[in-house]
DNA sequence: TATCAAACAATAATCTTTATCAAACTTTTC
DNA sequence: GAAAAGTTTGATAAAGATTATTGTTTGATA
């Protein structure tokens, strides 16, 4: 207990951010969740331990813990619905700077190794691969 | 014109969906669009031509695209913001039919060759991969 | 311990997506 | 071709996800 309190102590010191109780909770939840729990989830088992917490102070500790290095986004692809109209197989480039989505073709990128069977026996159909990093456009801008 | 308008009708055979004006519309302004708009994007393209057309339309007809195999889904991922807490570099298995995520470390995977420039200038920070396939549980229901 | 910026809870507002349902349109059948 | 059967549409309500606002409380530090 003494150590999990000190290391998250140490963990805000790192990345510059406040030690508070709510805070601490969000952070040890999720750090205990296994998959890629949503908000509302977080929220769900946050409450257990302190029912006087907000959701939208849930919102605002993953975006400050993804703000700030602590964890990272999932996706880098907009919220809303996306399709592709592309025919083509090819992958996506995303700044990380402006969210900017450009495509590259499959041939472009020096793709993956292909295998049918992965662990637990996942039967693979495709790869979809981002590369995540910064447009031309954003590294001229902060030049 | 008349060839246009003849593939679509073709299109939606080969699809088992109806032919209308609307899904006409939805459709051609998407395949004329660059990059990955949103249904707010489309929808206010699509409205030019058809005024009276709803949002609900757009957002059905898209749908129907994506689950008839005309246009494709660009992230597997759930609607809502999901976040890393696993520090291991690691990539995602998605399977395509019940959307459960499993990590699957970078090495399980035998990655992407690296490079640190691609196309345009483009500078990589990190690759994001996602495996779309079928998980050991589906496939067991649907044998 | 007093001060001040940051964080909090509560809640309203916004944005995105889905559901409902009667009317209009497509397709099918004769 | 016209009527029946099945789909799609528009309008709108509702649900779900996220952000903004505001007055209050708390934490860091002098």
């Amino acid at each position: 207990m003494v150590n999990e309190s000190k290391s998250f102590r140490e963990l805000c010191e790192e990345n510059g951010i406040a030690v508070t109780h709510q805070r601490q909770v969000v952070y040890e939840v999720m750090k205990s969740m296994h998959g890629h729990p949503s908000p509302e989830e977080v929220y769900a088992r946050v409450k257990k331990k302190v029912p006087a917490i907000s959701l939208a102070t849930v919102y605002k500790n993953i975006h400050l813990f993804v703000e700030s290095g602590v964890f990272r986004k999932m996706s880098m692809h907009h919220g809303s619905v996306r399709v592709e109209m592309n025919d083509e197989p090819h992958h996506h480039m995303v700044c990380s700077k402006c969210s900017a989505i450009t495509d590259i073709g499959e041939k472009e990128l020096g793709l993956v190794p292909k295998r049918d069977r992965l662990a637990d026996g996942f039967l693979v159909e495709r790869y979809s691969v981002d590369v995540i990093g910064v447009c031309a456009k954003c590294q001229r801008a902060s030049a």
